[in-house]
DNA sequence: GAGTGTATTGACCAACCGGTAAATTCAAGC
DNA sequence: GCTTGAATTTACCGGTTGGTCAATACACTC
């Protein structure tokens, strides 16, 4: 007996964050189509109705994660401070306050990372991602080497941005594997004992 | 009929190596005893005779996997640099390149990094490997510290262990997806821009 | 060279998988 | 109220999986 109808597009923004909760219990390579329809309490079939094939719905559930993962998406109160200095390191400490409040996020977007070496779709999302990460950092670099040419002597903003990004996604993976032995404070504090002394 | 004999330890290895191919090609969730079979062509049965779950097989290849990286295992030749500096340009240096040598040993391990999120043996084991992993950078920035005290005013060597380790984790994550566009040395030239010139 | 233990295999099983197809139910149009 | 089309379900299929078991072939001892 069908259960109450729905929209398209509620439907499948349910099946996804079903699709969301057993990625994350139980890995990409656990992620079933069954086990998705169990979780949002609804037959199997229709999931499949509702995105055809296995493979679909995986990379639409990665689709779903980029655009529901606010990454460097709200830097507009950063925008407003005077030093650029104090903007990279606000949106770095905003980077690592996302990660260690949404660790399941960046748990799964760690796994489709590595599932991107096997799969050429997701490589593309993936990289396209990283890509656009990389180019947000790399305008808050420009600016900064702009404003202080001095600082950072035979640095290209290239490299500061890779460096930064490498910063985040290195935390990402230490606070993924021990959350709470990862201390935000005390690694900015190093940080600064590093860069931020000259701004 | 049987294939040729082989005592225990001769043969756990053979399946080992297979089982590593396996899970690089098609990652640790499938990661199949069948599959590990036909890659070191055998039969399923022997797999589980010498390994009698698939999850001591998963186990034994991350202890396998730990075993054979030699992560901060031969840093002989860094000893006898006479600045700490030095030291820890060498051993970043050596930690980069080994990565971009062993992508594939870098890509798996990352995979069961993410697994130990859901499987508390996977975590244990993981989380030794990073615990070593820091002490080693510990030391070295302990002796930096010691040796240049002016030179980083502030900063604690847990705070600096902590960043280097990020540092690298940070590379392995982005050489993994992007091995051909992650060049090793402007981006060590970006951090010898930004610590290196103290030294 | 008979006997013994063990490494190795093929056959088998229940469970689960992705996917298909037909039947059923619902909501809207006329 | 009847038709129509889409959403939903049940039933089913072929294939794969982890795991068991009995049969078998090998190396070794005496």
């Amino acid at each position: 007996m069908p259960g109450k109808r729905a929209s398209e597009d509620v439907r499948r923004e349910q099946i996804l964050r079903a699709a969301f909760e057993v990625a994350v219990r139980d890995g990409i390579g656990g992620l079933t189509i069954r086990a998705v329809a169990a979780e949002a309490e609804l037959s199997h079939a229709l999931v499949l109705f509702h995105f055809q094939r296995k493979e679909r719905l995986v990379h639409d559930l990665l689709d779903w994660l980029i655009a529901t993962t606010p990454v460097l998406r709200a830097p507009l109160e950063v925008a407003d401070l005077p030093h650029a200095m104090d903007r990279l390191d606000a949106v770095l400490r905003q980077e690592m306050e996302r990660l260690a409040r949404e660790p399941r996020h960046t748990r799964l977007f760690l796994e489709f990372w590595a599932m991107g070496a096997r799969d050429d779709a997701i490589r593309v999302r993936i990289s396209a991602e990283l890509e656009r990460y990389r180019r947000a950092f790399h305008a808050i670099m420009e600016a900064l080497l702009r404003a202080e040419p001095a600082a950072f002597p035979g640095a290209t903003a290239d490299g500061l941005a890779a460096l930064a990004v490498s910063w985040i996604h290195g935390c990402a993976v230490q606070a993924m594997i021990d959350p709470e032995h990862f201390d935000t404070g005390e690694y900015l504090a190093a940080v600064r004992g590093i860069v931020g002394q000259r701004g």
